[in-house]
DNA sequence: AAAAGATGCGAGCATACGCTCACCTTAGCT
DNA sequence: AGCTAAGGTGAGCGTATGCTCGCATCTTTT
């Protein structure tokens, strides 16, 4: 059985078997993401990657295929991250509480390491994804559309346009956020919280007409 | 008269004073935008931006001292033009209105090279601007200040934290709508129209509390 | 028309960086 | 102890790319 050219460039060339050859690969992601977040993409040099991990140049490519794919790691350690927090908080009751929970999730990710989460945020959508990244991706979306089907919210005409346009509107606030160097994690929530709300309980039609009140 | 060195990074060595120095100043800087809107950051190097601007090498580096000069020259451009447009909205007679001329000109910009738009969003905070594009983007948040101030929209408590918001609410969603290769501009405008209401109306204390109807 | 200045050219230098490969070391097994 | 496979090394090759510099050409001025 043959290996498409795609798994070739993503898959590690290498699997690793003992704990400490995983100990060595986890410290090269580590190094790629500490890289990126202080050097930005300028930075991120294998070398420089594997200088940091306090591995050689030659081990780091024993287990990643090309760049892309170490960034491609990266990348997936910290969506799926990401993505436990918020299929966690679908378990909430009301569906206010669950939206709640994703948005304390995503100001608990992007605050963690704001310049990293940014980054990456941008380089998936250069990056050609494999598979299972791009599934994640997804599992978000679903989760989303999931909690804006409970019966306590406002009810939306274009479900997937909405979990879209809600997902936008939380990345760009706390890209924003993470962009100036806010510190304040609770005003954050409250005024992403503000205007995810604001979204949905304002009626599609109104934002075509005059503000009725005031 | 010494200069500092930013100003010997940002500046041109040489101003344009003929014609025909413009004309390829223009092409290298329209070449450039070409390059990074096409092939992304990874493409983007002189030697390719000088050639499909029909220039050499040499006179590229006769008006820009080093590549990121180059690169701010594009970000100058584009965001000289979308504060054009977003202060003619200003002239509006309600702040209803000019709010939607914002808004307006903020899709047609977006709309016009996403990718160019959003990559350049992106390397803006990177790239240390020089003062004047600086000033640009803060007129920006003034002209929004000034909007939200009219008396016909709702009144914000934290005047500059909601004209961050609003920018940072339409950058994403226009962000994540590029992304998606998103064509139709009529219904991507009234969402942003839509998210940028629901968060203006909301009250902020609301946002702290359960939904209060349905 | 001649001088002076502005514009344009592109071979090539210096450097940085992705990645290979031949070799060495450590761990696990019998 | 001896064997095998996994893990680790780093000098250095090939190449790409930012940028210089000496020179040619075009424009303007006198």
């Amino acid at each position: 059985m043959t290996v498409s050219p795609r798994e070739q460039r993503t898959r590690p060339r290498k699997l690793p078997r003992q704990v400490r050859a995983q100990h060595t690969v986890n410290a090269i992601i580590e190094a790629a993401a500490r890289i990126l977040e202080q050097q930005g993409h300028g930075g991120f040099t294998t070398n420089a990657v594997a200088e940091l991990a306090g591995a050689s140049i030659g081990t780091l490519y024993q287990y990643f295929p090309d760049k892309d794919a170490l960034l491609g790691a990266v990348i997936a350690r910290e969506t799926s991250r990401f993505v436990e927090e918020v299929g966690a908080a679908t378990t909430a009751p009301s569906g206010r509480e669950a939206l709640d929970g994703l948005i304390e999730a995503a100001v608990r990710h992007q605050m963690h390491r704001p310049a990293l989460a940014r980054l990456l945020d941008f380089e998936e959508a250069r990056l050609p994804l494999d598979a299972d990244t791009q599934l994640v991706r997804a599992r978000i979306q679903t989760l989303l559309t999931d909690i804006l089907d409970r019966p306590d919210l406002p009810r939306q005409s274009d479900m997937p346009a909405a979990a879209g346009d809600v997902l936008a509107i939380v990345r760009g606030m706390l890209d924003a956020a993470g962009e100036r160097g806010e510190k304040e994690q609770a005003s954050l929530t409250l005024r992403v919280r503000r205007a995810v709300l604001g979204y949905l309980s304002m009626p599609a039609r109104a934002a075509a007409q005059p503000l009725s009140r005031e």
